[in-house]
RNA sequence: GCUCCUAUAGUGUAGUCCGGUUAAGCAUUUUGGCUUCUCAAGCCAAAGACUCGGGUUCAAAUCCCGAUGGGAGCACCA
């Protein structure tokens, strides 16, 4: 048969064969959830208070509320507090803050610490149904153990044995001495099934809770119970924890509980932005960068300081998508959704980098009205000018004289002389093609401009990641706010951080 | 080492589950043009990709096998 003739059977007997299969429609943000229903899906975003919010925390937060609001759902905010050691009110209170700054709803927030008696419960209800057995082996030997794929003598005892030892360990056992272990399975190729710990004893000052409690839940007991009492349907988590997927469905299944749906999404970091508290808190203590704030920072806060707009955040990583592929995401993307977000409201203001004397001679006007914005209506400012102006370095370098420029809101002007201290005449319109911005020298106002460039290059810090520049800006810039956003013209757009020092946003 | 995840232009993604109307869409980047008293924004255009090797099929980015690259886990951290 030919394939004319193929085309033609199939029409006849099977035209299903042929009809094209409809595609979805280009789909905008997230995709779709699998069994989810309209207004009763719950998510989560569990951060441990141990550190100041950063970009990859905002991944997750965003990823997670957004379904919540995709489905009419319900959101919470919950404290992962179950390491006395490592929590801080601190850390706690600024996640809050980044969260409300992110501009996310949260429907709820609690502690997991709330449910402590919740999870000592469901601890000896796995105790009593042999799921789980008090250990006592010496940390190394467990180690030790799990790698061979042995259990050890603990896991034999019977379940009288351990109700007694689980009894034991909430009141006497030292740290160390004794861990509660899920009954998995020494031989199972995820090792995180290896009979992994579900209790473990701290003796640590919990920042709410103080020593009232000593015996903790682990990571894995505490989100899984946690996720399963609060409702919780989707559960979205950065890709390191998806071997614990079989982990949490176990200990559910093991205590008869309802389980959520999990998904995994990539982390997030910026090329040469560090995350890890590991790597910035060394840099703080040499001095290398000032605080968790330092605008090389890929931290909330700094990025805030920096001049990103929350709005361009949250687009930026929904244009991400929810990818299980490794994002090492250049800082101009987010840039470029900054700028434009950022533009419509950003006052021109003239500024001048390097500056270079230039008088000019001839002016009609003792001042001039400079609109604030090119197009949005920003109002007008008005400038003083008496022939001495400064220009930038760079532009005065390519002038000789007879070069033809236009001060901008000015007028046009012929250079008379150049070098150090330029001169020119004024000269109504000269259809100059160089066109530069200034400030009047009787007027201009001094302040420090900082450039944030990316902190590391490979692996090594570069010290020259903060530019520093003695500029000179119109008086204008004193009667802004403090955290404005500005564009100085030619220059980019930059964040007033206080009367004496700007930082460049991006280009 | 063992186990798991992952692989589309310079970068980030859509499409992959259910193979064909897509010789692959979008964003960013770069380049050119228009507009403009900013090297901004806006508008227009161009450039640029299915990791490799086998297999299945009339047909593979899409399914199967293998290789390679990248990431993660193997904590009494989360």
């Amino acid at each position: 048969m030919s394939a004319e003739e193929q085309k033609k059977e199939i029409d006849s007997r099977f035209p299903e064969i042929l009809a094209p299969r409809k595609k979805p429609a280009e789909r905008e943000g997230l995709p779709e959830l699998k069994g989810a229903v309209h207004g009763q899906v719950v998510t989560r975003f569990p951060p441990e208070p141990n550190g100041y919010p950063h970009i990859g925390h905002a991944k997750a937060a965003i990823i997670n509320s957004e379904y919540a609001k995709m489905y009419g759902g319900k959101f919470i905010l919950r404290m992962d507090d179950t390491n006395p050691e490592a929590e801080r009110m601190e850390y706690h209170a600024a996640i809050k803050v980044g969260l409300e700054w992110l501009g996310i709803r949260i429907d709820q927030i609690k502690s997991t610490s709330e449910d402590m008696e919740v999870f000592y419960k469901k601890g000896s209800e796995l105790v009593a149904s042999n799921m789980a057995y008090v250990c006592t082996c010496k940390r190394d030997d467990i180690g030790k153990n799990r790698r061979e794929r042995r259990s050890c003598k603990c896991s034999r005892a019977d379940t009288e044995k351990n109700s007694k030892n689980w009894e034991k360990m909430m009141t006497k056992s030292k740290p160390g001495e004794a861990i509660l272990r899920f009954r998995g399975d020494m031989s199972a190729d995820n090792a995180v099934m290896r009979d992994p710990v579900l209790f473990r004893i701290i003796e640590g000052k919990h920042y709410t809770l103080g020593e009232k409690y000593r015996v903790w839940p682990s990571y894995d007991m505490a989100v899984a119970i946690e996720d399963s009492i609060d409702g919780i349907t989707h559960a979205f988590r950065s890709k390191e924890f998806e071997l614990r997927r079989e982990l949490i469905d176990a200990i559910l299944d093991a205590l008869n509980m309802r389980k959520p749906r999990q998904g995994f999404f990539s982390r997030l970091e910026f090329k040469g932005m560090p995350i890890s508290k590991r790597i910035i808190r060394p840099l703080i203590e040499e001095g290398k960068v000032s605080w968790y704030d330092d605008p090389r920072l890929p931290t909330l806060e700094a990025l805030k300081r920096r001049g990103i707009r929350p709005e361009a955040i949250k687009k930026f990583i929904m244009s991400l998508g929810l990818t299980k592929a490794d994002t090492l995401a250049p800082f101009d993307a987010l840039e470029s959704f900054n700028r434009k977000i950022v533009d419509p409201g950003s006052r021109r203001l003239f500024m001048v980098n390097d500056p270079k004397s230039l008088t000019v001679t001839g002016l009609p006007v003792s001042s001039v009205e400079i609109p604030n914005h090119p197009a949005a209506d920003m109002g007008s400012r008005t400038i003083q000018v008496d022939g001495r102006f400064y220009i930038p370095g760079d532009d005065a370098r390519s002038l000789v004289p007879g070069s033809k420029a236009r001060l901008l809101g000015l007028g046009d002007i012929t250079i008379t002389g150049a070098g150090e201290e330029l001169a020119a005449e004024y000269s109504k319109d000269t259809k100059a093609e160089a066109k530069m911005q200034w400030v009047s020298q009787s007027t201009a106002h001094r302040i420090k401009m900082i450039i944030p460039k990316v902190l590391f290059q490979g692996d090594v810090f570069d010290e020259n990641s903060l530019e520093e520049l003695d500029v000179y800006t119109e008086p204008e810039y004193l009667r802004l706010d403090d955290g404005a956003e500005i564009q100085f013209v030619r220059f980019g757009y930059c964040r007033k951080d206080s009367q004496s020092q700007a930082i460049f946003t991006h280009k």
